[in-house]
RNA sequence: GGGUAGGUGCCCGAGUGGUUAAAGGGGGCAGACUGUAAAUCUGUUGGCUUCCGCCUACGAUGGUUCGAAUCCAUCCCUGCCCA
């Protein structure tokens, strides 16, 4: 068997069915590989990547990956949670983050060979009996199988109609573009599985699912995202990328090496077994590997390594101040450190803020900024004043 | 349509006329400890302030009152039961 297919296989969660996929990936067909991408957070982490790199095997096999950017979804703004409506896109945001997504996405895929699409392509041509028509083809008890559908209903939380008809829309996703597999993490399996059903119904052959495990974020507990700010972003500056490394709970390292590199199973096994500061180095280093320059590492690591002795590291960011004379609370506002007066008191108070080195007591100093000035405030955050 | 219970700070949730910027928990931030991990402990968690206070906040808008998150009216939203 194929490698690549291998190690799809080794990390996917769940493929239904493997019998299918067999047959798919065996008829040397190219293959219409779909995945969803929700078109309001254009910003993508480590998480993704999971995905994204699965893609890419997908795509070095010479099959066709489809992005479906949800921006008919989004229009009508995707109220999951509760009582928060989600701010509705308008079509050109839905267009740039699109842009946005595509320049992020080939960082790890090939540029030519990744098509976009928008799903209001379709479905804003679909009429009220076009959507009943679909609707007809979905039984509400089947609706209410999905976890987070049945919490909500069982634990008397709102739950809106439109919400209930999302699975159907992602399905019917897949029936426009006759979608071969369909790739997401186990938190989409209901509706990617809505998808395989929906074709049947139209009379095409039904798309394999294949769903990967959601990363866990930094703060060990949600899954990567965003809004949870638990994340590694692709973009992250590289120094962002190795302090975080450094932060990754030591019983989740292991995972992050499985998921997101291309380390083989031995090697990782080998670096687990070592030393753990050593080992979230080391992931730390393939990341930059992937996606920055890995001969940062070096500068970096001694970057880190002095901040960790509490010694004030090289080239900090300079922030120019217009006056001679600043008190140390509008210092840390405007150098964006603390976002309101109080904030810098409080910081100030709790021993959080040091001026070159030694720990501000005083909430009302006056900072001199004709001398060379270091500003820290909490453990790694570091700005240099100058006039 | 009828009945009923609700809408509180980032989240959950207590409070039912003044002592309430609002208990408690979660989360966040900072400090100690450490490996800038985890666990634990401590502080802090609306804004401004010359630190005396002031302003904004308990679904929305009006009203009663010396004084309202708390009482009244109208409206909006949500759950449940009946139809």
């Amino acid at each position: 068997m194929n490698k690549d297919i291998e190690i799809i296989k080794r990390k996917a969660v769940n493929i239904f069915s493997e019998e299918d996929f067999d047959k798919k990936i065996n008829s040397n067909k190219k293959l219409t590989i779909k995945f969803g991408a929700d078109p309001s957070r254009p910003d993508l982490h480590i998480g993704h990547s999971v995905l994204l790199r699965v893609l890419k095997q997908f795509q070095d096999m010479g099959h066709e990956i489809v992005f479906v950017i949800g921006d008919f979804s989004a229009m009508i703004g995707d109220p999951s949670g509760r009582s928060k409506t989600r701010p509705s896109l308008t079509l050109e945001q839905t267009r740039e983050s699109a842009k946005t997504y595509l320049k992020q996405v080939t960082k790890i895929l090939d540029k030519d060979k990744t098509k976009i699409v928008f799903n209001s392509e379709w479905l804003s041509k679909m009429n009220f009996k076009d959507i009943i028509g679909l609707t007809s083809k979905y039984t509400v008890a089947r609706i209410l199988e999905r976890d987070d559908f049945k919490n909500r209903f069982e634990n008397n939380l709102p739950l809106s109609m439109h919400e209930l008809l999302y699975p159907l829309i992602q399905g019917y996703d897949s029936v426009a573009l006759k979608a071969d597999i369909e790739v997401g993490g186990t938190d989409q399996t209901f509706n990617l599985l809505v998808g395989r059903e929906l074709q049947k119904d139209y009379g095409q052959e039904s798309q394999v699912v294949i769903t990967f495990p959601l990363l866990v974020g930094l703060d060990g507990k949600e899954k990567m995202s965003k809004s949870l700010d638990n994340y590694i972003g692709l973009s992250d500056l590289p120094f962002d990328k190795f302090e975080k490394s450094m932060k990754i709970p030591d019983n989740l390292l292991k995972q992050y090496f499985e998921l997101t590199t291309d380390i083989c199973k031995d090697e990782i096994d080998r670096i687990m077994s070592g030393d753990i500061v050593e080992a979230h180095m080391l992931y730390a280093k393939e990341l930059l590997k992937m996606y920055d320059d890995v001969n940062e590492f070096e500068s970096l690591k001694e970057r880190y390594q002095k901040i960790a002795k509490g010694r004030i590291p090289d080239n900090i960011e300079e922030v120019k101040i217009d006056e001679n004379e600043i008190s140390i609370c509008d210092l840390l506002i405007k150098v964006g450190f603390a976002n309101s007066k109080s904030e810098a008191r409080r910081m100030i108070l709790g021993n959080g803020v040091k001026i070159n080195s030694s720990t501000v007591t005083d909430i009302n100093k006056i900072i001199n900024t004709n001398e060379e000035t270091v500003v820290q405030f909490g453990k790694n955050r570091f700005k240099k004043i100058i006039k």
